[in-house]
RNA sequence: GGUCCCGUAGCUCAAUUGGAUAGAGCAACUGCCUUCUAAGCAGUAGGUUACGCGUUCGAAUCGCGUCGGGACCA
């Protein structure tokens, strides 16, 4: 707010003027009041009051007194338990929110051009190319979709990267699968979706796996001996080899495949509403991973065992020792990443490389960022892991070992249809045709999804309800689209009012015509725009989500007791036009940060 | 054996990162549709923030320990 620096100001003056204190603005906190307590701003004093070597109580009231005879925003002050309440004057209010209602770029921190020479770089999505996409993905799109967002939105230069492992053992099993039941099939043939095709064929393989196993236990062999000897794992073991030494029919069945699960993952993309600036491939950087395990071992700070294999001693940072590259010379997947993010501080010279990856990959990114810094470049305390937790359904846990993974595609699909279901009941849309039908049931179905998802701590293990997440009432995306739908209805009918014109203009005199209640609307709104760059330097889409809700909520109140055109009060009916259009701005910026789709009308 | 995350109302989640009397929604109960979207609004009830000790003006938040849930490393 540009009068909480004034303010903070006047106190630093205070101090030095009153108790010789020379002090950091920074040092300052000024938070919004309590809305039981009398007051707009708070100062806390009690670090002020050690300082000055009085009580809280003196302080405040000293202090308080100094900026009423000398702070031009402020009205007066109370003290309570010695938390300094400022009443800010309704001119600062007014003429604040006059500002704000001009600016274009209202909740948003322009773009520090140097910033496009060290990028921040936005790691998400990393899907397998053997399977299609699961509900851990949609936590994994929608959280790093959101924070680059975010990120963009505070004024970084921010490119989102995607990164494929395309190589390995898993391919392979798909591709064996393939040759041996497929027949020939395409994806195009079977009618399915290219990742759903291949991932068909990754569940082939585990059956024809299994049942040979079965077969060698029966016939003497121990478990342990079946898993290895199975004559299609050993198969596919050296189909990987044929890969690595760049066999052309391997190839050329892996580009096949592979593009198949790509276009797969493109419609999957599109239907959440992400999307990247550039991928990488592990198969292009897992080389010079092996490079980068071969400068360590040069330097020193990497070592080789008896067996060929190269380990780093992370004993010093509390960590252990851990495996850089495999005994027969194969990478591992740390490998895979020592390469890829030096590929990718080669091309960009990124400030930081965010990495969203699940949780129990910590381990993996605080070896990532020791060995970097082992090897002496600078930039590895630019690498950042987000970690976040695993999401549950009611059904029960949802983990690809239990064999309960909850398919993408079809959880998406879902959400669309019970929100044409829940519509239809209601009968709501009569006057829309029946494109625009879809758009709505695909916008509401899959912003409850996003919402539900993002609104929840990304460290917390959390529940999904599809069930609750649709629901009209509540705490839900679907209810914050609902207000915002109904602040446009609003906007509409205002326009047809004869003083629109007076509106758009932003006549002050207008402003005198202030209520209470609408005075505390403006505080609510102005609150955002700060709070969206703060959630943001902390990386957290619940924030946001959870601001905008909040601020849906208060709108949704206010707008339901009040008649907004009222022939009668011209001044108070453009007034609250003026409401409707900052709050309409404030929540389709949150909810376009956090990649939710609002509809005009519902 | 070691490391990390989590534990808040019956349920799902918040709490401006150490600030005031811990807030929302769902479920339960009361009111409110002739006017702007009732896909809604207003209200009632629901808490020893897992437990103990500590740090300080002040702790859900920080530290140590215990108990539970989960993940990871050899």
């Amino acid at each position: 707010m540009l009068f909480a620096s004034e303010i903070k100001l006047s106190v630093a003056e205070a101090m030095l003027n009153l108790y010789r204190q020379n002090i950091d603005t920074s040092t300052i906190q000024l938070q919004p009041t309590k809305k039981e307590f009398d007051g707009d701003l708070t100062v806390v004093v009690f670090n002020l009051a050690k300082q000055a070597g009085k009580s809280p109580e003196v302080i405040a009231d000293e202090i308080g007194e100094f900026l009423t005879s000398h702070c031009a925003e402020v009205n007066g002050y109370n003290v309570v338990k010695g938390f300094l309440n400022i009443v800010v004057k309704t001119d600062a209010w007014l003429s604040l929110f006059s500002d704000q209602c001009t600016a274009p770029d209202f909740g948003y921190v322009v773009a520090d051009s140097s910033f496009v020479h060290a990028p921040v770089l936005v790691e998400y999505s990393s899907p397998n190319t053997n399977k299609p996409l699961h509900l851990g993905h949609v936590r994994n799109n929608l959280i790093g979709f959101s924070v680059a967002e975010i990120l963009k939105a505070t004024g970084n230069h921010v490119r989102k990267v995607n990164l494929v492992n395309d190589r390995g053992i898993h391919i392979c099993k798909s591709m064996l699968a393939w040759l041996k039941k497929g027949n020939g099939e395409t994806p195009e043939s079977s009618g399915l979706k290219g990742d759903h095709f291949v991932g068909k064929y990754y569940v082939e393989f585990d059956k024809i796996y299994k049942a040979e196993i079965a077969d060698l236990v029966n016939s003497g062999s121990s478990a342990e001996d079946a898993k290895k000897n199975a004559p299609v794992i050993i198969e596919a073991q050296q189909m990987l080899q044929k890969w690595e030494a760049g066999d052309p029919e391997t190839i050329a069945l892996w580009t096949t495949m592979n593009n198949w699960v790509y276009d797969g993952f493109a419609v999957s993309y599109k239907m959440l509403g992400v999307d990247f600036d550039k991928t990488y491939y592990e198969s292009e950087t897992y080389l010079l991973g092996k490079e980068i395990v071969k400068e360590g071992l040069e330097k020193g700070v990497f070592y080789k065992k008896e067996d060929g294999s190269v380990w780093i001693d992370l004993t010093e940072e509390g960590l252990d020792h851990k495996v850089l590259l495999r005994a027969d010379g194969t990478s591992v997947y740390i490998t895979q990443d020592l390469g890829t993010a030096t590929v990718r501080y080669r091309e960009t010279h990124f400030s930081k490389l965010i990495y969203v990856v699940g949780n129990e990959q910590e381990y993996h990114f605080k070896v990532l960022r020791a060995a970097m810094k082992k090897l002496g470049y600078p930039w590895w305390d630019g690498l950042h892991h987000l970690a976040y937790n695993m999401v549950d359904l009611p059904s029960g846990k949802m983990k690809s070992r239990e064999g309960t993974v909850v398919d993408a595609d079809e959880l998406m699909q879902e959400m669309i249809n019970e929100a044409r279901k829940i519509t239809m009941e209601l009968g709501k849309i009569e006057d829309v045709n029946s494109a625009e039908a879809e758009e709505l049931y695909q916008t509401i179905g899959l912003g409850a999804l996003k919402y539900f998802i993002l609104k929840v701590d990304p460290e917390k293990r959390m529940l999904f309800n599809p069930a609750e997440s649709i629901d009209f009432n509540g705490h839900t995306g679907p209810f914050i689209q609902y207000t915002y739908a109904r602040i446009r209805s609003l906007i509409r009918k205002g326009e047809q009012s004869p003083d629109f014109k007076k509106f758009i203009d932003f006549d002050p005199s207008l402003y005198k015509n202030t209520e209470e209640k609408e005075r505390d609307l403006i505080k609510v709104m102005l609150r955002y725009p700060e709070t969206v760059s703060e959630a943001a330097e902390r990386y957290s889409p619940a924030l946001i989500a959870n601001y905008a809700y909040e601020l849906a909520k208060t709108f949704n109140g206010f707008y339901h007791d009040h008649a907004v055109v009222d022939a009668q009060q011209p001044e108070i009916t453009l007034f609250r036009l003026m409401l409707s259009y900052q709050a309409a701005a404030i929540l389709k910026k949150s909810m376009a940060l956090l990649g939710i789709k609002v509809p005009e009308r519902m």
